[in-house]
RNA sequence: GGACGUGUAGCUCAGCGGUAGAGCACCUCGUUGACAUCGAGGGGGUCACAGGUUCGAUCCCUGUCACGUCCA
């Protein structure tokens, strides 16, 4: 609708783990052979096979949100385009040495035998206990106690650290103990690992099994003795009664044996964190193994520059902080998990274990035999690589990288990234490490953070707590356009979305009432008119709404401009529905009724212009209805230059200056007919009864008074249709029975006296007297304070000072009305 | 423990230095030729609390409390 070329270029990535856990958990229900007996390639067969059946819920879902995505390029991660990105971007910086492989302790999932990255697990606080051991040392001479919540884990401990501050331990250090059970002998070293404060001050270091322990490990060149599998088993590294036992099977038997030796010191029950798989949810262990790893300290750095020199704009900027406290920490990226879902990693092993990184096996095994001087078979790596590996050249890789193609030159970098937060680090920073690295430029030029969508009652939506709200169900019963509706009108920034169907209802009555407002446009004939301009309208009401619509345009287009969504949203469902149909339409009825044939002509042709506008900006945030409307409406008067709405050209109003005498006599009608119907149901007055409008005007009468007599009497037949009047005179004074009420400086009166009860109108008029005098008084204190006076602006104290003097001669007019009735 | 966010009408949320707003819910009235998926009207708020800045604070600052999220 802009005008310009917009590519919006859908996809899905393969979902490595969840994809796998959910093909073996399938094969578990059926009873069949698990993945292991089943074979890698047929297991892989198994999985596509699922995704062609059931992976298509996410595009169907968009598809049907009426999301305009160029579906003849939709892509995913395990095209062949892509996988080769990926097999060319992994052996690009193994050989720039950015991609290494190396013996290190990652997060291993014992429930999916896999190593998994420090954002795949979950901190969960539970509940536990400290066990405290005690290790006798070596020369007899005593013991030295120790706290674990992770008892088994004493099988691999190497060393005993305390605090080279610690007084009480200093002569112990370089001395050994004699680990229980085990019967290794370690040493007792120093180091600040140790917080003296903390238990007794000294602390076991276990280095193959504790990332903190590690450090400490390779600081005093300790042993690193892996005790368990790759199941959470204990390994044949410890003794051999408890080969084979699950580890929570061995902490038991642990503390059963210290508590035989009598070596246990004591329990106490904690709360500490204990790391979870954020989709097994078993507890995760450090876990000592090869692995790949991604120097993201090195591909952060452009990453973080180009953030902070706005080259990219992360929106809401506050967002740019929690990315910065990412990158600036971020630590080396485990890539490989020992899946079979997913891209193989292109790493060739020679007999001695020579690895060759090449994109082809061809080229692997040409290396191997460069290198080995003759042709040698080789064995690929069985793992395959993280999902967000290939996610993060998404930008990229899907315009054709790594070839020069055109889409490429005309799309990226691209202009905008619209993601949760929620993935920030996951695939946000990913994107931009990589697509700064491999083309140089950022991936994209705005990152725009839509909220999340909770249920009602704020929970996040998951399947297992039944919350699950499917966008499918909400179309089939609201429609698109409701769901759009609302998800937009509800989307204010650095915000969740609960998503309740009451407000989807109320969305889609407000699609129910423009349809409505066109089809009476369409039964009074209002068809656009050849060669209309809506600045040469004559009429007030018609020159009020084309300076409304102009107004609202430029406020939509701003708001969208600015990522204000909600509140373009809001802008157009009140502009259409308080001031296009309530009153607009409304004060439309005798003109397009009535005889003035010329009125009636301009009328149609500005009350057409106006819906042909709303349903241009209406467009973007309800497609289908506005579509719709716009494809009914093609016939009626002249022919329009656009016949698809989605194509036509956003509506550019800013040459439309505002009509303020139109908007002041509008508004001065508007006032009248709301404050005389609040006096009709306040008091009463039946709805049949049809009393004169009375306006109280002298010859001396001032401007106000003025201004409302002639707006209303320009109006009089609308004023009669809306507030219920037979007609409008004028009176020198409030008619005897007659119930005033001052609209802007104006004094206007209902003469229905007969139709009400007087207590009613003495409570009422009271009522009226009181808020007006809270009002002056409330102003009055201020202009009484001379320092507001001096130093507030001009145009402030001017408005204070109006005010005043509107509020006390409202409540004079009404205060000898009541002093009447008494 | 650290960081960020949020506390405004019964509910969901706008507003963010100068007279407290909307939708839903609630109450009253209404079968007027676009619309009862509607119309008209109404009730309802010491804007979490305590200080400070300012002529003036729901809005800015500081602290406290509550809730949420992320990172340890």
């Amino acid at each position: 609708m802009r005008g310009k070329a917009a590519l919006w270029l859908p996809g899905t990535d393969h979902a490595g783990i969840a994809t796998q856990m959910v093909v073996e958990r399938q094969l578990a229900a059926e009873g069949n052979i698990g993945r292991r007996d089943m074979g890698r390639e047929a297991f892989v067969e198994r999985v596509w096979a699922w995704k062609a059946e059931s992976g298509g819920t996410i595009t169907r879902q968009l598809r049907r949100l009426g999301a305009s995505c160029d579906w003849s390029r939709e892509r995913f991660t395990l095209d062949e385009g892509l996988s080769a990105a990926v097999r060319k971007v992994f052996v690009t910086l193994h050989k720039q040495g950015l991609l290494y492989r190396d013996k290190r302790l990652v997060n291993w999932d014992p429930h999916l035998q896999t190593a998994i990255s420090d954002l795949e697990v979950e901190q969960r606080e539970v509940d536990g206990h400290f066990w405290r051991f005690a290790y006798p040392l070596e020369d007899g001479s005593g013991e030295i106690v120790v706290a674990t919540t992770r008892p088994e884990t004493m099988l691999g401990d190497t060393a005993v650290a305390v605090n080279p501050k610690d007084v009480r331990y200093a002569h112990l250090v370089g001395k050994r103990v004699r680990l229980p059970i085990v019967g290794r002998l370690i040493p007792i070293v120093a180091d600040d690992y140790a917080d003296p404060e903390k238990g007794s001050g000294a602390v076991k270091i276990t280095p193959a099994h504790d990332f903190n322990d590690f450090q400490v490990g390779k600081r005093h060149g300790l042993e690193m003795i892996n005790i368990l599998d790759d199941f959470g088993c204990i390994s044949d590294a410890a003794p051999e009664a408890y080969r084979g036992l699950d580890r929570f099977v061995a902490r038991k038997k642990v503390v059963a044996e210290f508590e035989a030796l009598e070596l246990l010191r004591g329990i106490d029950p904690t709360r500490h964190v204990v790391p979870h798989g954020d989709r097994s949810g078993v507890v995760v262990e450090p876990y000592l193994t090869d692995q790949w790893f991604v120097d993201a300290v090195t591909l952060a750095k452009p990453a973080i520059a180009a953030v902070e020199d706005g080259r990219t704009v992360l929106e809401p900027a506050a967002w740019s902080k929690t990315y910065f406290e990412w990158m600036r920490n971020i630590e080396p990226w485990c890539v490989s998990r020992q899946l079979w879902w997913g891209h193989r990693i292109p790493a060739w092993y020679g007999p001695d274990g020579a690895v060759f990184v090449e994109e082809t096996e061809a080229e692997a095994l040409a290396a191997a035999a460069a290198h080995y001087g003759a042709k040698t078979p080789l064995r690929q790596d069985e793992d395959v690589l993280d999902t967000w590996f290939s996610s993060g050249l998404w930008p990229f890789s899907t315009l054709g990288w790594p070839e020069p193609t055109e889409d490429l030159k005309r799309f990226y970098p691209t202009h905008t990234l619209v993601t949760g937060f929620d993935i920030i680090f996951y695939w946000v920073a990913r994107m931009m490490m990589l697509g700064m690295h491999f083309t140089g430029e950022v991936p994209f030029r705005r990152v725009f953070f839509n909220a999340l969508v909770r249920d009602a009652s704020g929970k996040k939506m998951s399947k297992s707590k039944g919350n699950v709200m499917d966008p499918l169900d909400l179309i089939d019963t609201y429609g698109a356009d409701a769901l759009r509706f609302t998800l937009t009108a509800m989307s204010g920034q650095g915000r969740d979305i609960k998503l309740s169907t009451q407000r989807i209802e109320g969305y889609r009555n407000f699609g129910t009432k423009l349809w409505n407002a066109a089809r009476f446009c369409q039964v009074n004939g209002c068809a656009r008119a050849e060669g209309f301009d809506p600045a040469a309208v004559k009429g007030a009401v018609n020159r009020w709404i084309v300076g409304e619509t102009a107004r609202t345009a430029g406020a939509v287009t701003d708001a969208i401009a600015g990522c204000g969504f909600d509140e373009a949203a809001n802008l157009l469902y009140r502009f259409i529905w308080n001031t296009f149909c309530d009153w607009y339409v409304e004060l439309s009825k005798p003109v397009l009724n009535g005889a003035d044939a010329e009125a009636q002509a301009e009328t149609r042709a500005t009350a057409a212009w106006v819906m042909d506008v709303i349903l241009k900006l209406l467009h973007p945030v309800m497609p289908f209805l506005t579509e719709e409307l716009w494809d009914q409406t093609a016939d009626l008067g002249a022919a329009r230059a656009e016949p698809m709405l989605i194509s036509a050209r956003w509506p550019d109003l800013s040459g439309l200056a505002p009509d303020a005498a139109a908007a002041a006599e509008v508004n001065s009608v508007i006032a009248a007919i709301s404050e005389g119907r609040s006096i009709r149901a306040e008091l009463n007055v039946p709805v049949g009864a049809r009393p004169s409008l009375v306006i109280i005007r002298t010859n001396s009468s001032d401007e106000a008074t003025l201004q409302v007599a002639t707006a209303t009497t320009s109006n009089v037949a609308a004023v009669c249709h809306m507030l219920r009047v037979s007609d409008v005179r004028f009176e020198e004074s409030i008619p005897d029975g007659a119930i005033p009420y001052v609209v802007q400086g104006a004094t206007l009166a209902l003469p229905v006296a007969e139709f009400i009860d007087l207590a009613a109108e003495k409570a009422r008029l009271a009522k009226e007297i009181a808020g007006l005098a809270a009002t002056a008084e409330q102003t009055r204190r201020k202009l009484d304070n001379p320092d507001f006076v001096a130093r507030a602006p001009e145009e402030v104290v001017e408005e204070n000072r109006e005010r005043l003097a509107e509020a006390e001669a409202a409540r004079e007019r009404l205060q000898s009305a009541l002093t009447r009735l008494s």
